[in-house]
RNA sequence: GCGCGGGUGGCGAAAUGGUAGACGCGGGGGACUUAAAAUCCCCUUCGGGCAACCGAAUGCGGGUUCGAGUCCCGCCCCGCGCACCA
C-alpha cells in the first residue's frame, strides 16, 4: 500500500501556497455547495449564530473577523460532530451612522449601502467562513423591513406600542433625538456637540411590562455571567413600598422607598421638578420661586443634570403629614429626584440616606436618626448618613424601636398598610424602550393618522410601508422627519374611513431590526411569513449565540423580550431566543483599542494577502483567550504561519511504509483529547498550542511521520485553517470534504502514559522529580524517593507526614 | 461612587489547590550550506555559583493549607459598563 498523494519531485517541490489553495476551495466549495444547508431536511440541526455587523464603508474590521471566526471554528466543529450546521451572516445597515456618513460623502445610502455590502462580502468570503450566503439578509432590504414593521403591528395591536411626549436628548448637530448611552459628559457622543432636552411625542414598546419576566428567566440561560449580570443590574430590580403622604391641603403624594423602615426619621418630601401635583400645591408665595427652579431644570440636558452632585431645590409651601409620626414636615422640590424613576416624589430620610443628608445639610433640615449599629445609642450623633442595614436595629421608632433593620421593613410596612397608607411593590429601574427616530434612514413606523379615526396602524396586506428614495433626506431642526416632506409620501388614505390621512414620519430604532433578525435566517426568501412555523420549531432557539459584549444589555435584552412577546401571542413556541450566549473578547493593538485616530487599525486584506486566510484565523484564535480578546502584534504571525508550513510538509513527506511510532500516537490521542475539550469551551488558543505541540513531536529530529499519524492532525486543524485542510485531505485522497469526514476518534488506551514525573516535595518545596510507573503505590515511591541523595539530604528530622497525590506528587513533612 | 473583568518572563500568554512560565514571538548558540534562506538541534524568569546546586519570584500586605497564581480578608493599579435609581 502506498500513499495516494504522490510528492511532487524534489527541485519542483510544491510547497504551500495559501493563495492558490485558498482560491481554489473558495470556489470548489461554492460549486460543491459545500457550505449550503438543507433547512427543510438536515438532521441534527444546530444554529451557530454570530451577531450581525455593521457594513460600514471602511470595510470589515479585524475586530469583526475575530468575531466571526470564532464563531465560525465552533460551527464547524459542530459539522465535524455529525450535525446540520446553519451559520447565517447578513448586515444590520440600517441606522444613523449610514446615515451621516452618506451626508459627509454626499451619496445616498440606497446607493452607498450596496456597495459597503458587496465589500464586506468579498472580504467575509476570503476569510473562509462557512456562511450559506443563499440565507443571507439586509435589514434595509423592503423584503425583510416589511416584517420589522409586523413586529411593529404585533406590539401594537397587543397594546405594548404607545405614543408619549417624552423629554429626550436631542443633539442639535445631528438633528435628532440621542439614546441616553449616546450622550457623553453632557455631549453627543458622536459629534461632541452639547445636547439639550426637548419634549416630543415618540413611539414606546412597554418592555418594563415584562422586567419581571426578562429578569427570572436570565437564571435559566447558559449565558456568560458578566453578561447576566449586566442585564440584571440593567433592569435594576428593588423590593419596597409605595407609601401615601397626605398634604394638608387635601392632596396625597405617593412615593416609592426601598426603606419604609426609617418612615420615622423621614423629615421632608422632595418632588421631581415635573412633578405633576407640583402646580397644585405650590403656595402663592412659593410661585415665583418655584416657576424659576422648574425653568432651569427643564433647560439643563438629561445628562448634566443627573452628574451635578451639588444639591439644590425650594420650598413648595406645602406641608404633608408624615403617616408614622403625624408630623407636619415641609415639601420641596429639587432635580436629585427623577420623574422617571419610581414615582417621581421621595420622602427624605436624611440621617439614612446619602442624597437626603446632603440636602438637609445645604438648607438645614433636621436630621434625624432611626437606625443605630449595636454600639450605638439613640443619641449618638450622625456625621453622614448611616446606611447599612446589616446589623442595625430601629430607634426613634416608636413600637418598632429594637426590631433588626430587615424585619423591621415587613413590619413597617404590613403596619402602613393596615391604615391604608403604603402597598409593599417591586419597582424596576428598566424603563420603555422608545423606538421612534427622527430621521430618514430606517423602516418607517406603519402608523397613519386621520383627524376622523385617530391614529390607524397600516394593515398587514399593506405592508412594506416602502421607505422613499428622497434626495433630501438631511434632518432639520424641526424634530419632524425628513419623510414629513415628501408630500406624496406623506399624504395616504386613512385605511379605516378613506378619508385624508398623513403618514407616520418617524422610522424605528435599529435595535428593532436587529431584534428579530435571528427569526428570519432559516425562512430568508419566504415572502408570506416572516418567519415559517415548522422549520422555526426546527430551528431556533438558537443554539450558540457569540458577540461582543458591548450588545450585552440593549441588543440581547430587546431581542429576549420581542421574542417574548411573539411567544405570547402565539408565533412562538419558546420565550428564549438564544440557549447559549458566549461574549467574546476585543482585539486590541499596541495595547490600545485600535482606532482610526491612533493609526492602529490592521486592515486584514493585506494581512490575508501576505500569510493566507488560514494563518490569520489561526493567529486571531491563538492571541488569547477568546472570551477576553487580546493583543495584535505583526510579528506573532509568523509562528502560526510556521506551523501551517510544518503541518504541510508533514503531509508531503508521510509514508505508508512500517507502523506508527508509539510514542507519536500517544501525544496524538492526547491531543485529540485536548482539542476536542477545548473547543466547546471556547478556548481556541490552548487548542492550538496542543496542536503546535503535537507537530513538534511529529517533526522532531526531522522524522517522516507516518500518513496514520498525520491524517487526524488534519481533521483537527479544519475548523481553524479550513482551505488547508482540505487540501490536504484531498492529497491523502478523500473525496468528500474534511468537513463531513468527521472527528478523529480517541483512544484512552493509546493516550496514556505509562510512566509519569512524580514531584518530590520536601516541607511543600521541590527537592526532585522522579521517572516513575504511573500506578506506583505510595510504599515504592517514597522508598525511590529516600533513596534519592539530593532528596534524602533535605529530609533532616522524621518525617511526620507524608502526603501522596498518584501519579503527581509526593510530599514529605518533616 | 457602584457593578463586572484583569494584573504571571523582554513580549502575547499557559497552569481540575499539587513540578509556575506549556505554546508562540523576540533573543543567543550550533548542525546542514561555498554562502544565504528554509529546516533541524540546544539555551533563554531573576540573583548567586565553574558546576552539581542554592535562593527569590505570579500587583502589595495578611490568612487558611502538608502545599496557594488559584481559596479567604484588607489594600493598590489598569480596562470596561452604569451612574443622584430613592
Amino acid at each position: 500500500m502506498t500513499s495516494s498523494y504522490i510528492p511532487a519531485p524534489a527541485g519542483d517541490s510544491d510547497g504551500y501556497d495559501p493563495a492558490a489553495i485558498e482560491s481554489k476551495w473558495r470556489e470548489r466549495w461554492q460549486t460543491r455547495g459545500t457550505n449550503k444547508v438543507d433547512i427543510a431536511g438536515g438532521e441534527r440541526p444546530f444554529y451557530a449564530l454570530m451577531m450581525f455587523p455593521y457594513p460600514s464603508a471602511e470595510g470589515l474590521h479585524v475586530g469583526n473577523l475575530f468575531a466571526f471566526t470564532g464563531n465560525d471554528i465552533y460551527g464547524r466543529f459542530q459539522r465535524q460532530q455529525g450535525h446540520t450546521v446553519f451559520e447565517p451572516l447578513g448586515y444590520d445597515a440600517f441606522g444613523i451612522h449610514s446615515e451621516n456618513y452618506a451626508l459627509k460623502v454626499g451619496e445616498h445610502p440606497m446607493r452607498l449601502i450596496p456597495k459597503n455590502i458587496a465589500n464586506f462580502r468579498r472580504q467575509l468570503e476570503r476569510a473562509g467562513l462557512m456562511v450559506d450566503w443563499s440565507k443571507s439578509l439586509d435589514t434595509t432590504a423592503p423584503d425583510y423591513y416589511k416584517w420589522t414593521q409586523w413586529v411593529f403591528l404585533q406590539l401594537y395591536q397587543r397594546g405594548l406600542a404607545y405614543k408619549k411626549k417624552a423629554a429626550v436628548n436631542w443633539c442639535p448637530s445631528c438633528k435628532t433625538v440621542l439614546a441616553n448611552e449616546q450622550v457623553i459628559a453632557g455631549a453627543c457622543e458622536r459629534c461632541g456637540t452639547l445636547v439639550e432636552q426637548r419634549l416630543l411625542e415618540q413611539w414606546f414598546f412597554r418592555i418594563s411590562d415584562y422586567a419581571g419576566r426578562l429578569l427570572d428567566n436570565l437564571d435559566t440561560l447558559d449565558w456568560s455571567d458578566t453578561t447576566r449580570t449586566a442585564q440584571r443590574n440593567w433592569i435594576g430590580r428593588s423590593e419596597g413600598a409605595r407609601v401615601v403622604f397626605r398634604v394638608t391641603s387635601g392632596e396625597e403624594i405617593t412615593v416609592f422607598t426601598t426603606r419604609p423602615d426609617t418612615i420615622f426619621g423621614a423629615t421632608y418630601l422632595v418632588l421631581a421638578p415635573e412633578h405633576p401635583l407640583v402646580d397644585a400645591l405650590t403656595t402663592d408665595a412659593q410661585r415665583a420661586d418655584v416657576s424659576a427652579y422648574r425653568d432651569r431644570a427643564t433647560k439643563q440636558d438629561l445628562v448634566s443634570r443627573k452628574s451635578t452632585r451639588e444639591k439644590s431645590g425650594v420650598l413648595t409651601g406645602a406641608r404633608a403629614i408624615n403617616p408614622a409620626t403625624g408630623d407636619e414636615i415641609p415639601i420641596w422640590i429639587a432635580d436629585y429626584v427623577l420623574m422617571e424613576y419610581g414615582t417621581g416624589a421621595i420622602m427624605a430620610v436624611p440621617g439614612h440616606d446619602e442624597r437626603d443628608f446632603d440636602f438637609a445639610t445645604v438648607f438645614g433640615l433636621p436630621i434625624v436618626r432611626v437606625v443605630a449599629a449595636p454600639d450605638e445609642g439613640v443619641d449618638t450623633l450622625l456625621a453622614a448618613a448611616f446606611t447599612e442595614d446589616a446589623g442595625g436595629h430601629l430607634v426613634n421608632s416608636r413600637q418598632f424601636d429594637g426590631l433588626a433593620v430587615a424585619e423591621a421593613k415587613q413590619a413597617v410596612t404590613t403596619w402602613l398598610a393596615g391604615q391604608g397608607a403604603a402597598t409593599a411593590v417591586t419597582n424596576y429601574r428598566l424603563h420603555d424602550w422608545c423606538i421612534s427616530r427622527q430621521r430618514y434612514w430606517g423602516p418607517p413606523i406603519p402608523v397613519i393618522y386621520c383627524d376622523a379615526c385617530g391614529p390607524q396602524p397600516v394593515p398587514e396586506r399593506d405592508l412594506p410601508v416602502v421607505l422613499p428614495d428622497i434626495p433630501d433626506f438631511r434632518p432639520d431642526d424641526s424634530g419632524v422627519s425628513p419623510l414629513a416632506r415628501h408630500a406624496e409620501w406623506f399624504h395616504v388614505a386613512c385605511p379605516a374611513c378613506g378619508g385624508a390621512g398623513r403618514r407616520e414620519t418617524d422610522v424605528s430604532d435599529t435595535f428593532l431590526d436587529s431584534a428579530w433578525y435571528f427569526l428570519r435566517y432559516p425562512s430568508v426568501g419566504d415572502d408570506r411569513v416572516p418567519f415559517d412555523s415548522s422549520i422555526t420549531k426546527k430551528w431556533l432557539p438558537v443554539n450558540s449565540y457569540i458577540g461582543g459584549n458591548e450588545h450585552a444589555v440593549l441588543h440581547l435584552l430587546y431581542s429576549r423580550f420581542i421574542t417574548m412577546v411573539l411567544h405570547d401571542m402565539g408565533h412562538l413556541a419558546f420565550e428564549e431566543p438564544f440557549t447559549r450566549f458566549r461574549a467574546h473578547g476585543l482585539i486590541i493593538r499596541e495595547g490600545a483599542k485600535m482606532s482610526k485616530s491612533k493609526g492602529n487599525v490592521v486592515n486584514p486584506d493585506a494581512f490575508i494577502d501576505q500569510w493566507g486566510a488560514d494563518a490569520f484565523r489561526t493567529y486571531l484564535m491563538f492571541l488569547g483567550p477568546y472570551e477576553e480578546g487580546g493583543d495584535f502584534r505583526d510579528a506573532g504571525i509568523s509562528g502560526v504561519r510556521r506551523f501551517l508550513e510544518r503541518l504541510w510538509l508533514a503531509a508531503e513527506l508521510a509514508s505508508t511504509d512500517g507502523e506508527p511510532d508509539p510514542a507519536v500516537l500517544r501525544k496524538l490521542h492526547q491531543t485529540i483529547a485536548k482539542v476536542s475539550h477545548d473547543i466547546p469551551r471556547l478556548s481556541y488558543n490552548t487548542a492550538i498550542a496542543a496542536m503546535m505541540e503535537y507537530m513538534n513531536v511529529l517533526r522532531k529530529g526531522e522524522r517522516t511521520p507516518h500518513r496514520s499519524e498525520v491524517e487526524p492532525v488534519v481533521q483537527l486543524v479544519a475548523a481553524f485553517a479550513p482551505h488547508i485542510a482540505e487540501e490536504l485531505w484531498e492529497r491523502f485522497g478523500h473525496e468528500a470534504s474534511v468537513f463531513d469526514s468527521g472527528w478523529p476518534a480517541f483512544d484512552a488506551e493509546l493516550a496514556r502514559d505509562e510512566s509519569v514525573q512524580l514531584a518530590v516535595q520536601v516541607n511543600g518545596k521541590l527537592r526532585g522529580t522522579l521517572t516513575v510507573a504511573r500506578e506506583i503505590p505510595q510504599e515504592e515511591a517514597l522508598a525511590l524517593a529516600l533513596a534519592e541523595p539530593g532528596i534524602a539530604k533535605h529530609l533532616t528530622g522524621p518525617t511526620r507526614k507524608v502526603i501522596f497525590v498518584p501519579g503527581r506528587l509526593l510530599n514529605l513533612v518533616v
